[in-house]
RNA sequence: UGGGCUAUCGCCAAAUGGUAAGGCAACGGACUCUGACUCCGUCAUUUCAAGGUUCGAAUCCUUGUAGCCCAGCCA
C-alpha cells in the first residue's frame, strides 16, 4: 500500500546534547529548571527559556523546576513572585509543585564557601570596588593578585565568619576564588564569591548580610536540584569555565552540566525588561500589562493564547546564533490557534447606515448564523435583521474603483447570512460624507434557501442597527517603529505615535453580550479580538486586536 | 588589537563527508455566503570570502571578513 510519509522532526543542538548524555548514561532523569530573578515581569523572551525547559523535561520524562534567582536583595520584591508564578504557569511550564528559592539554600552555599576557603580555593579580600577593578587588569592585559591573595586559611575562615556576623560594612570585604589573575577570560580573574550588603531580604529577612554571587551560587543551586541540563543564555558561555571550576572544586558527584542557547529578539517590538521598565515608569504605557507590549501579561492582555506562544517557540527553534525573528511569525500562529477554535462574529468598525427600503417597517428576524464555517461544533446563534442596519464605511464606495466587489450605486451584494442587496442610492452630508446608503433586497435570496438564480460577487458583515450593542474598538501596533528600529541615534526610545487608535463608534452583534473577559473571535475581514476585561462592561464592550485579518484585495492592480 | 561564540533564501531553521528539508514572508493561480481560510504552483546550481584536501565539501584543513558577548561587590 501507500508509503506512510513520516514528519521528519530534526533534533535541536541542545536535545541531541542530552540524548547523548542519556545513552552514555551521565543522567539517569533529565532535570532543567527556569530560573528568573523576581525584579520584574517576564516577557516573551522567558516563554522561550520557559517552553525550552519545560518541554526538554517533558520529552525525555524528566522533571522542570521553577526557581527564583534571588541572591541580590537590593533588586528583588516579592510582587514580582507572584506575578512571574502565574506567567509560568499561564504559558504552560509545568513546574507541579517545584517553586524554590536560591535563598533557601544560602546555608549550603555558606557551608561551600567555607569548604573552598578550607581547600585553599577562596579568600578574604580587603580591596575597594574600585582598587578590584583596577587589579583586574583589561581585556587585554593581565590582572595582578591582590595582596590579601595569600592570607592563611585560618585567618580566611575567622574574617568570613566576621563577614557573616555583620562585622564589617557594605564593600568592606568580599570572598573571592583563588583561580588565576592572569586569565584571559575575565571571569576567572579571582572573581567574587561573597559580598556584604546589610539589607531586608524578601525571603530570609535580616538572617544574612552577606549574599552569594550568581557564579557562585547557581551551580550550587543546580547541583542541589539535580539539575542536569543548567540552560542559560549566550552571554554566560564566558562563565562556564567558572561553573565548571565551580562544581568540581565543590566536588559534586553528578555535576550540572551548563548549556547555552541564543535569546529570542522580535522585529519591531521592545524585548528586555530595561525598556520595558522605562515605558511603564515614564508613564508612555498603562503599566506592565499594555497590549502594546511584549510581556506575558501583554499578551493575555491583548488575546494571544498560550497555545499560540508555544507554537511560536516551536516554529522559531533553538539555535545558538543570534537572530531576530519576524514578528509575522507571531501573528501567523496566532491566526493559525485561532481560526478554528473562536466563533466568528459580526462587528462594524466604522459605520454608515444601510435602509432597505423595500424592507417591512417594524419587522426583525432572527436568522441562523454558524459560529464558525470551518467548525461544526461550535454550533450556530440566531442574529437578528431589520431595515435599518449599520456596515463598514470600507465597504461601500460612490465611485467604485477597479475590481471592488462590495457594494457601489447599481451593484447587489450578498449581506453575510442574510439576503442579496442592490444599492439603490445614497445620502450625503454637506462635507460630502456618505450617511446612509439605500438598498431594496430580494427575499428569494435568503441565506439556507437554496436560492442560485445568479450570483454575487460581494459578501459584506453588518449587524442590526436596533439591536447592536456599542462597543469600543482598540487597535494596537508595536510600540516601535519598524523603519528606524528601537532606538535613535541618541540612544532614546524611538516610539510609535499611532502605537495605540481606538475607535468608540463600534457595534458588535447582541450575541457578544455573553462574551467573558478575555474572550477572543474573529470580527470577520477585521481581524481577531479580544474583549478586554479591564474596560467592557455588558452594555458597553471593549475589545482590544489581536491581530488584523490578511487581505489581498489590491484595488491599484 | 586578549578571550569566548556565531555566520545556510527577505526572516527563523535543518542537513553530523554522499550531492541544500521545513516554516514565516512574498508572488502567481483555483475555490469561496469573510477579497479570510483551504488548495495548487513559484521562490538558495549554492551555504560570509578566497584557496586547499577528496571520486564527492555547507560539513574537513588554511587564511581572511563580518556580527554578538566579557573588564558589576547585577543576573
Amino acid at each position: 500500500m501507500g508509503i506512510e510519509s513520516e514528519e521528519v522532526v530534526s533534533k535541536n543542538f541542545i536535545e541531541q546534547i542530552i540524548e547523548k548524555d542519556i545513552k552514555e548514561g551521565h543522567c539517569a532523569k533529565v532535570v532543567t529548571r527556569f530560573p528568573p530573578e523576581p525584579n520584574g515581569y517576564l516577557h516573551i523572551g522567558h516563554a522561550k527559556s520557559i517552553l525550552l525547559n519545560s518541554g526538554l523535561a517533558d520529552e525525555y520524562n524528566g522533571q522542570f523546576n521553577l526557581r527564583f534567582d534571588d541572591t541580590n536583595p537590593t533588586k528583588e520584591k516579592v510582587e514580582f513572585v507572584e506575578s512571574i508564578k502565574k506567567d509560568v504557569q499561564w504559558i504552560g511550564g509545568n513546574f507541579e509543585d517545584r517553586v524554590f528559592f536560591a535563598s533557601d539554600y544560602f546555608d549550603q552555599m555558606y557551608e561551600a564557601a567555607i569548604k573552598l576557603i578550607k581547600k585553599g580555593k577562596a579568600y578574604v579580600c580587603d580591596l575597594s570596588a574600585d582598587e578590584i577593578r583596577e587589579y583586574r587588569g583589561t581585556l587585554t592585559e593581565p590582572g595582578k593578585n591582590s595582596p590579601y591573595r595569600e592570607r592563611s586559611v585560618e585567618e580566611n575562615l575567622a574574617l568570613f565568619e566576621d563577614m557573616k556576623n555583620g562585622k564589617f560594612e557594605d564593600g568592606a570585604k568580599v570572598l573571592r576564588a583563588k583561580i588565576d589573575m592572569a586569565s584571559p577570560n575575565i571571569n576567572m580573574r579571582d572573581p567574587i564569591l561573597y559580598r556584604v550588603a546589610h539589607m531586608t531580604h524578601h525571603n530570609t529577612g535580616d538572617k544574612w548580610c552577606i549574599y552569594p554571587m550568581y557564579d557562585f551560587a547557581h551551580p550550587i543551586e543546580d547541583a542541589i536540584e539535580g539539575v542536569t541540563h543548567s540552560i542559560c543564555t549566550l552571554e554566560f558561555e564566558d562563565h562556564r569555565p567558572l561553573y565548571d571550576w565551580v562544581v568540581r572544586e565543590l566536588e559534586y558527584e553528578n555535576p550540572p552540566k551548563q548549556i547555552e542557547f541564543a535569546k529570542l529578539y522580535l522585529t519591531n517590538v521592545i524585548t528586555g525588561k530595561r525598556y520595558i521598565k522605562k515605558l511603564v515608569e515614564d508613564g508612555i504605557v498603562d503599566g506592565w500589562d499594555d497590549p502594546r507590549m511584549v510581556s506575558i501579561a501583554a499578551l493575555r492582555r491583548r488575546g494571544f493564547t498560550p497555545e499560540s506562544i508555544r507554537m511560536f517557540m516551536e516554529l522559531v527553534g533553538v539555535s545558538k546564533a543570534n537572530s531576530s525573528v519576524d514578528y509575522a511569525m507571531l501573528e501567523y500562529c496566532i491566526r493559525e490557534d485561532l481560526k478554528l477554535k473562536r466563533p466568528r462574529m459580526m462587528a462594524v468598525l466604522d459605520p454608515i447606515k444601510l435602509v432597505i427600503d423595500n424592507y417591512p417597517e417594524d419587522q426583525v428576524e432572527y436568522l441562523d448564523m454558524p459560529n464558525n464555517q470551518e467548525n461544526e461544533e461550535l454550533g450556530e446563534r440566531k442574529i437578528p435583521f431589520a431595515k435599518e442596519l449599520y456596515i463598514d464605511r470600507e465597504d461601500f464606495k460612490i465611485e467604485p474603483p477597479r475590481k471592488y466587489f462590495r457594494l457601489y450605486p447599481g451593484n447587489e451584494v450578498r449581506l453575510m447570512h442574510a439576503y442579496f442587496v442592490k444599492c439603490e442610492s445614497y445620502v450625503t452630508d454637506e462635507n460630502g460624507n456618505v450617511t446612509e446608503v439605500h438598498c431594496t433586497y430580494d427575499p428569494e435570496t435568503r441565506s439556507g434557501s437554496g436560492f442560485t438564480g445568479r450570483k454575487v460577487k460581494g459578501t459584506i458583515h453588518w449587524v442590526c442597527a436596533k439591536e447592536a450593542i456599542p462597543a469600543e474598538v482598540r487597535l494596537y501596533e508595536n510600540i516601535i517603529d519598524e523603519e528606524k528600529g528601537v532606538y535613535n541615534e541618541d540612544g532614546s526610545l524611538n516610539l510609535n505615535p499611532n502605537s495605540l487608535t481606538v475607535l468608540k463608534n463600534c457595534y458588535v452583534e447582541p450575541a457578544l453580550k455573553d462574551a467573558d473577559k478575555y474572550d477572543s473571535f474573529q470580527f470577520l475581514r477585521h481581524g481577531y479580538f479580544c474583549v478586554d476585561a479591564k474596560d467592557s462592561t455588558k452594555e458597553h464592550l471593549v475589545f482590544n486586536r489581536i491581530v488584523s485579518q490578511k487581505s489581498s484585495y489590491k484595488p491599484n492592480k
